[in-house]
DNA sequence: AGCACTTTGGTACTTTAGTATGAGCTGATT
DNA sequence: AATCAGCTCATACTAAAGTACCAAAGTGCT
C-alpha cells in the first residue's frame, strides 16, 4: 500500500520531468501556451482516472480495501477478537482452523462465534458472513 | 449516465475557463511557469481521481449488473438442483430450511451439497460460498 | 479499589453438517 | 431395450457447529 503510493508519486514526478524536458527541447514557442496547458490538463486528468482505477482494481475487490465500516462495527459492539474470528469465518475456515491461526483453543473460538451471532442477530455462520458483507464490515 | 458525461465535460471546460481568466488577471509573470504547470497538473490529477471515484460509486457497485457466469457453472458440471442448493446456502439457510423451500427431504439436500463440494473442490459450505462468489457464479 | 468489558478456557450437551453407500424413479440418448 | 445422468430418499455414521453456564485473568476507566 505505502509502496504503491510512493510508486505513484514517483511516476507523477517522472512524468513532470519528461514534460519539462520536452518543453525545453521542442515545444516552447512552437505551440500556443493554451494548447500546451490543455494537453497537460487532459493528460493529468487521464492519469488521475488511471490512478484511481489502479487503486480500485488492485486493492479493493480482492482484499481489504473497500473501506470497512468502522462505525458499524462499533455500533454492533463487536470486539477486536470477535471481528477477527468473523473475518476468518468468511474465508471458509473451520473453528479448529481459526483456533490454530489465532493460537487459542477451539472453545474460545466458539465463545467468540456465539457472541458474534448474538450481536449480528443471526443463527448460523453462513448468515453471519452474508450479513457482515451486507453491512460492509467485511469483504 | 450520458447526462453525467456531459456534466463532467462541462465542469472540465468551466475549470479551464476559470484557469484562463486567472492566468490573464493575476498570475502571468507573477509566478514561475513551472509552478503554474505543477498546480495545473496536480489539480487535474485530483479531478481525474474524483471523476473516476464518482463513476465507480454511482454506477458500478449499486446496480446489480454482475452477470452469472453460465460457462463456469457448466464447466464445473453443476446440475440445476445443485446450483439451487448453492444459492440458498449462500443466503445462510440450513439444510433443513433448504429442504423445506425446495419441497424435498433433508437427505436429498445433503446429497446435493456433498456433490457440490466435490465439484467445487471445497470441504465446507462456507468455502463453497466464498469460492462460488469468486468464480462469479453467485452474488 | 471497584466496575465493566474482553479474552481466554472449560464441561456438557444438542443440533447441524457432512460422508459413505445403496437404491428406486424418470427422461433423454444410443 | 438398454444405458446414463440427474433427482430423489434412506440408513448409519463421524465431524463440526452451536448453546448454556461457569470461571479466571487482564485491561481500562472512575
Amino acid at each position: 500500500m505505502r509502496r504503491s503510493i510512493l510508486l505513484y508519486g514517483l511516476v507523477l514526478g517522472l512524468i513532470l520531468m519528461i514534460l519539462k524536458a520536452i518543453e525545453y527541447r521542442y515545444m516552447v514557442r512552437s505551440f500556443s501556451i493554451d494548447i500546451y496547458i490543455g494537453v497537460i490538463a487532459i493528460g493529468f486528468t487521464a492519469m488521475g482516472i488511471w490512478i484511481a482505477t489502479q487503486f480500485r482494481s488492485n486493492y479493493s475487490p480482492k482484499s481489504n480495501y473497500q473501506f470497512v465500516d468502522l462505525n458499524t462495527i462499533e455500533a454492533l459492539g463487536l470486539s477486536e477478537r470477535e471481528y477477527e474470528v468473523l473475518k476468518l469465518m468468511a474465508e471458509g475456515h473451520s473453528n479448529q482452523e481459526i483456533a490454530n491461526q489465532l493460537f487459542i483453543s477451539i472453545h474460545t473460538v466458539k465463545t467468540h462465534a456465539s457472541n458474534l451471532f448474538v450481536k449480528l442477530d443471526v443463527k448460523r455462520r453462513t448468515q453471519a458472513i452474508t450479513k457482515a458483507k451486507e453491512l460492509g464490515i467485511i469483504h
